[in-house]
DNA sequence: AGCACGCCGACT
DNA sequence: GTCGGCGTGCTC
């Protein structure tokens, strides 16, 4: 026999793979191929392989040669588990590029990738799949006996499979029964995407005329309440108007139960509808195929142009000037092109209202990409991305890394929108960034969208990096927003203002509360006071880690450090001197609550800011009460942003806009004078006029003038101008270095070291590494050296190198007990 | 990322 | 005397 194989193999070459593996590992992995899987193996397609002793991983095929490896005898690849590869080669150029690009692994940016059903490994956990009736007599022996173990034990691993099998392989198996809906990966932390739904409730359409009247006449009689439903559904539906419910229970007074019984006599009929959370740009027209207007065609016009000589432009337009149009046009041509498009959208923003209306707009064609997505669904639109089957992709950041054949165009829309960017597990990239890259990669172009575009593309566009086109009118007469600029110091003169409210902006809350419209009021600083000082002997309390003062927290009672999160009790006496005389000075969003409520007692208030997001869903949860119209008034953070696209919000108060307007820490503020921007541009719309009331101590305030004009080119001119002069300008790269250390002595020796690395080449360039403060987070002492780049390659590439020296240097020298977290680059 | 190997503190 | 803490190094 072994003869036999000698020689039935001797005309074979010997092959080896090198693999990415799912791992923060530095290196690709050789593996050789077993001669019966040659034909097997090509670049792109998945193996399992044994990593370590016992674990198996599912990899990536990265490269194939004939040269065995020197130094080590390599392992045989277990399997080949596709038939066609599931990642293409532009795709593994785009993971190398990003692996660089943001000083991590191939194989952490693979896991960012590859949706986990295509990464099974010994240690995932398999589940059956509960929306799906088994048909046993359809499985064979072994599929048999796992659906049987699952029935017994809902969860088990990979290996336990095996063990159960008795075999090592099993992943070609499980890949079968997954891909015929057997069985699920478990999942722990995705929650399956639910639609909003909104229930809705009509009157049965056989109660009409006489038998209404005979209907009417016996409910007043046995059953009041009920009556009252009627008629309040009547009063409410005049004209065909939809009826939800709870519009109904609030004009009838009633229950929900009482609905209910309606609805079981089948008096009523309750009706659920999908309804979105926001509403977007283009909903002032119904119809998406609307006549473009003659500035709309003229700008499509000038964007086609300027993709002639550029790759990407910048669509910078206005609240309600329909921008969703244009790229409905472009994405039309794209796709009559033969190519795909992606449209890239924030998390927030991916509602099924708008994959609705491009769906029926588009058709089948169109996947949805979403975190929220459980996922077999993921991996269904890979595959349809992949085989081409969808044309067009809408999608969260995460979908730039999708397998498409031959993308043509990526819209970018709300392009500024940080959420775009990862933080927390390596690859942190923006996806905006990546998607340019991406594009790049396809010769394809870029289309980034914007009411208020983020400074950077801006400047590139401004430097002619990038293609510039403008909307400047609202679509289809929806006005503008009135903007009221209001002296802080000629109120306080006046003595007319209200703790910290002007009279103007109290008269425009009380007047929209009448109209039952909604408030949304803006100031950028948690907590009830920023500082506390002693009078008598000026002792600010501050942070035991941190170089800053204390914020008090009047809900907790506790000074918080906002930097690494140290409490302390809120001190009766100055801890210096004994003195009760204790200030608070400056306030935040916890202050305009507190007084707010005094000042309006009748109101619906509630805040929203870190500290009531904080919890699961608490974002969501407060966003749909505004929604629903269960409270009158939101005070917040840049984080009430995000609810400025609600319909009966008309009415917006900046309470303080000059601490918008100062720099104290360049990367808190970082867009602050965008937020202005963005606040004045959008209250109001559906035909209800909104008014924006700015309170400031500094009317004539060069911003201010600049945002009631509406001129931003203006506005980012000089923004831009004078970051030039900033000591941490934005359009240079920024790379952060955050270095982790237990003991804090260590930390700054290894700060230090760093930064006189960097120095070395850098210069001036580096800054830090005192640079900002010292925090400790878990024991961690850790500290942030950054380093400014002009725009070019070659520099970003030597300070990558210094960094990955520096890195291996921490990791086998006597000074690394503590570590360099993974440096977080930005493109700023 | 896991996991084994290895060197110092508080326990039967 | 050992059990177990996590620091360090290795995985083709």
């Amino acid at each position: 026999m072994l003869e036999f194989a000698e020689t039935y193999n001797a005309g074979r070459k010997t092959l080896f793979v090198d693999v990415i593996l799912p791992l923060a590992i530095a290196k690709n992995y050789t593996y050789r191929v077993p001669f019966e899987l040659n034909d097997a193996v090509a670049i792109g397609k998945r193996v399992v392989v044994q990593f370590g002793k016992s674990k198996l991983y599912t990899a990536i095929i990265a490269g194939i040669s004939e040269h065995a490896p020197e130094k080590y005898e390599a392992k045989y690849l277990m399997d080949v588990l596709d038939e066609q590869p599931v990642v293409t080669d532009v795709q593994l150029g785009f993971w190398q590029w990003m692996a660089n690009y943001y000083l991590c692994n191939t194989g952490e940016v693979m896991n960012a990738a590859l949706p986990s059903a295509l990464k099974l490994a010994s240690e995932t956990k398999i589940v059956l799949n509960k929306d799906y009736e088994i048909d046993r007599s359809g499985l064979n022996d072994k599929e048999y006996l796992i659906v049987d173990a699952l029935d017994i034990q809902p969860e088990l691993t990979v290996s336990d499979i095996a063990k159960l099998l008795g075999q090592k392989t099993v992943m070609p198996i499980l890949k079968i029964m997954f891909e015929k809906n057997l069985i699920m990966i478990s999942e722990t932390v995705n929650e399956r995407y639910k639609p909003r739904k909104r229930t809705y409730i009509k009157l049965n359409p056989i109660y009409q005329h006489d038998q209404m009247r005979e209907l009417f006449e016996i409910l007043e009689k046995r059953a009041p309440k009920q009556a009252d439903v009627v008629l309040a559904y009547l009063n409410l539906s005049r004209g065909g108007k939809k009826v939800s419910k709870p519009d109904l229970i609030e004009a009838s007074g009633a229950s929900s139960a009482v609905i209910k019984a309606l609805v079981e006599k089948e008096i009523m009929i309750a009706e659920d509808v999908n309804v979105s959370r926001l509403f977007f740009e283009g909903d002032n027209d119904p119809e998406l195929t609307a006549v473009l207007s003659d500035e709309q065609e003229n700008v499509l016009a000038s964007i086609r142009e300027q993709f002639e000589q550029k790759d990407v432009v910048l669509l910078h337009g206005i609240t309600s000037s329909g921008k969703t149009q244009l790229y409905i046009k472009l994405i039309e041509e794209m796709i009559a092109s033969g190519r795909q498009v992606l449209y890239l959208l924030p998390e927030i923003a991916l509602t099924t209202h708008i994959i609705e209306r491009l769906r029926r707009y588009f058709g089948e064609s169109i996947g949805v990409y979403h975190s929220r997505f459980n996922d077999q669904e993921r991996v269904e639109v890979w595959q349809k991305v992949l085989d081409g089957s969808y044309k067009i992709v809408l999608g969260a950041r995460s979908s730039v890394f999708l397998p498409f054949a031959d993308l043509g165009l990526i819209v970018v829309d709300e392009e500024h929108e940080t959420s775009y960017k990862q933080f927390d597990p390596a690859p942190r990239y923006n996806a905006r960034d990546a998607a340019i890259y991406l594009s790049a990669l396809y010769q394809g172009k870029v289309l980034l969208g914007s009411a208020t575009p983020s400074i950077e593309s801006y400047y590139n566009a401004q430097n002619g990096k990038f293609g510039f086109a403008e909307l400047k009118t609202r679509y289809g007469g929806v006005e503008m927003p009135q903007i009221e600029v209001v002296n802080i110091a000629e109120e306080l003169k006046k003595k007319t203002m209200q703790s910290h409210f002007t009279s103007v902006l109290m008269d425009d809350m009380k007047q929209a509360i009448e109209r039952k419209e909604q408030i949304i009021l803006f100031q950028n600083r948690r907590g009830y006071a920023p500082v506390m000082m002693c009078k008598t002997c000026a002792f600010t309390p501050k942070c035991i880690n941190c170089d800053v003062s204390l914020t008090f927290h009047k809900s907790s009672g506790k000074m918080h450090c906002h930097y690494c999160g140290y409490k302390e009790d809120s001190p009766t006496t100055c801890p210096a001197c004994g003195s009760a005389h204790l200030e608070y000075k400056g306030f935040g969003t916890e202050k305009v609550e507190d007084e707010l409520t005094v000042l309006m007692p009748e109101a619906r208030i509630m805040r929203m800011d870190l500290d009531t997001t904080r919890a699961k869903n608490a974002f969501q949860n407060i966003m749909n009460d505004l929604e629903e119209k269960r409270l009158d008034i939101l005070v917040g953070t840049q984080m009430v942003a995000k609810g400025l696209d609600f319909a009966d919000v008309t009415v917006i108060g900046i309470i303080n806009a000059d601490s918008l307007l100062k720099y104290p820490d360049f990367r808190a503020n970082e867009r602050s004078f965008q937020m202005l921007a963005q606040v004045s541009g959008r209250a109001g719309r559906r035909g209800k006029q909104g008014k924006v009331v700015i309170q400031t101590y500094d009317p004539s305030h060069r911003v201010i003038q600049q945002v009631i004009d509406n001129d931003y080119a203006a506005l980012y001119k000089n923004e831009i101008d004078e970051r030039k002069s900033f000591k941490y300008p934005p359009f240079y790269r920024l790379i952060q270095l955050d270095i982790k250390h237990k003991d804090p002595d260590m930390l700054y020796q290894q700060a230090e070291f760093l930064g006189t690395e960097l120095r070395k080449h850098f210069g001036d360039r580096v800054i830090g590494p005192e640079y900002p403060l010292v925090s400790r987070i878990r024991n961690f002492y850790i500290k942030t050296i950054m380093l400014k780049f002009e725009r070019d390659a070659d520099s970003l590439n030597k300070a990558k190198d210094i960094i990955r020296a520096v890195l291996l240097q921490f990791q086998t020298t006597k000074l690394s007990k503590g570590s360099l977290v993974q440096p977080d680059v930005d493109p700023y």
